[in-house]
DNA sequence: TTAAAATGATAGCAATACTATCAAAAATAA
DNA sequence: TTATTTTTGATAGTATTGCTATCATTTTAA
């Protein structure tokens, strides 16, 4: 069970369990989720850049936000970039997650991937029970901007590091359906990436740039994405 | 013929032709093509980006790469995204191009969609004689920083003013192929910007993170990379 | 209850992203 | 050619950003 391995579950109250999502630790230099302002820092750290986007995101902002101060923010997240990595690596362990779950109990590989691909679109709908994290607001926060996290000049120190390992695992998952499906299929990993690539910039594209691409997305209903992707999945892994 | 459009040949010397590109006219406060610290600020901005990445670049080390000032490069561009832009706007525009003049007596349109492919994912081996371009660099930069070029939120704004509109020509005149290759295709713009944005993306993947992808890169040898766009193009659009 | 750790308050500094002004140089028109 | 316009260079300056340092205060843990 892979998101062993990334979850720990942890009970506070005895009728209960909280879900604790383990990252990569260069990510932070304090681990956020085990103090009110850990948690606060990345609760408003998400409404703002979602608000506001990423490159008018600072920390002064943020402080103002959370009703703290600069300095300690900084004694949580290095700078803003990291903090936008620690986002995007807490939506993929998620989503690796989400996946894990729900399709513990399907044999069919094909539903297998159709459930990864609902999970790709829709993250936003369900919910871990981790109330300071807001996930609808995460996943646009990932499609507007996620990209920024792993096209820097600093992306090979940052591989070697370990801080695209949660994304690895996530295309190692949807690679291992893939070849499931077809195991005659050359290219399991670039389609698992290019699926959750492809989610995230056509919803983007709906919104935005509707001339570069073929669906739309009203009122936030990705069904017509998900139809999409399920389209090309059958086409592709077609034997 | 689509590149008369955008692109004007004008005469230079007798025995030889210039080819200019147009862009929209709102990219620049002057055009940078129409003066020798124009073209010097396109050429090094290209040098400099490539070099250090976006992040780092700035008005002020590009003054100092070309022994000019902040402020002159100030009258060309009102900042370092719209320059940005700029340059991704003429690559944009360039593939266009490339695709055009070499399909132009290609009938048949699978043959047609691979040259698409070819010029997608080796844009940089081509020279269309324009000097002070290096294209293998500035696709280098549209790999590697192109998606910060929209993923802003003055992405509608500019969208108004026609800021991508070279891209939403590309994907048109891509999306005219895939239609034709098999009319009954449902996603053929969809496709095209994925087939752009994927040769981008894993040419990225196996030069910086390989575990995302299955194919590699060595050396600038972009075939494996070529090969799986037209698998995935065989697949999608076998009737 | 005492020590340790976390936070707040404040200050400051170097770099960035511009804007303004004016003189010098270059291009162009008369 | 000279006069005029346009472009560029030189310099200065300002507000914001992205941090770092210090120390007092509060909170937490032993």
């Amino acid at each position: 069970m892979i998101y062993n391995l990334v979850f720990t579950i942890i009970s506070t109250l005895p009728m209960s369990i909280a879900i604790k999502i383990c990252l990569n630790k260069g990510l932070y230099l304090r681990e956020p989720q085990d103090s009110k302002l850990g948690r606060k820092i990345v609760q408003h750290s998400i409404v703002l850049i979602n608000e506001f986007g990423f490159e008018s995101f600072n920390f002064k902002k943020l402080a103002q936000a959370i009703n703290s101060t600069e300095a300690s923010i900084y004694r949580y997240f290095e700078n803003k970039h990291l903090l936008l990595l620690y986002l995007v690596n807490w939506y993929w362990e998620w989503v690796n997650y989400l996946i894990t779950i729900n399709t513990m109990n399907v044999q069919d590989p094909r539903k297998k991937l159709r459930i990864i691909i609902h999970s790709f679109v829709s993250a936003q709908k369900d919910n871990p029970d981790i109330e300071y994290v807001n996930e609808s607001k995460l996943h646009n926060i990932v499609i507007s901007e996620g990209i920024k996290a792993y096209h820097t000049k600093e992306v090979d120190k940052e591989n070697s590091k370990g801080f695209f390992k949660s994304y690895k695992n996530l295309a190692y998952s949807v690679s291992k359906v893939i070849s499931e499906v077809n195991p005659n299929f050359k290219y399991p990993y670039a389609f698992a990436t290019n699926l959750f690539e492809m989610s995230n910039n056509h919803i983007y594209f709906a919104k935005h740039l509707p001339k570069l691409t073929d669906i739309s997305v009203i009122e936030n209903d990705v069904n017509e994405v998900e139809n999409m992707l399920n389209y090309f999945a059958d086409k592709l892994l077609a034997q």
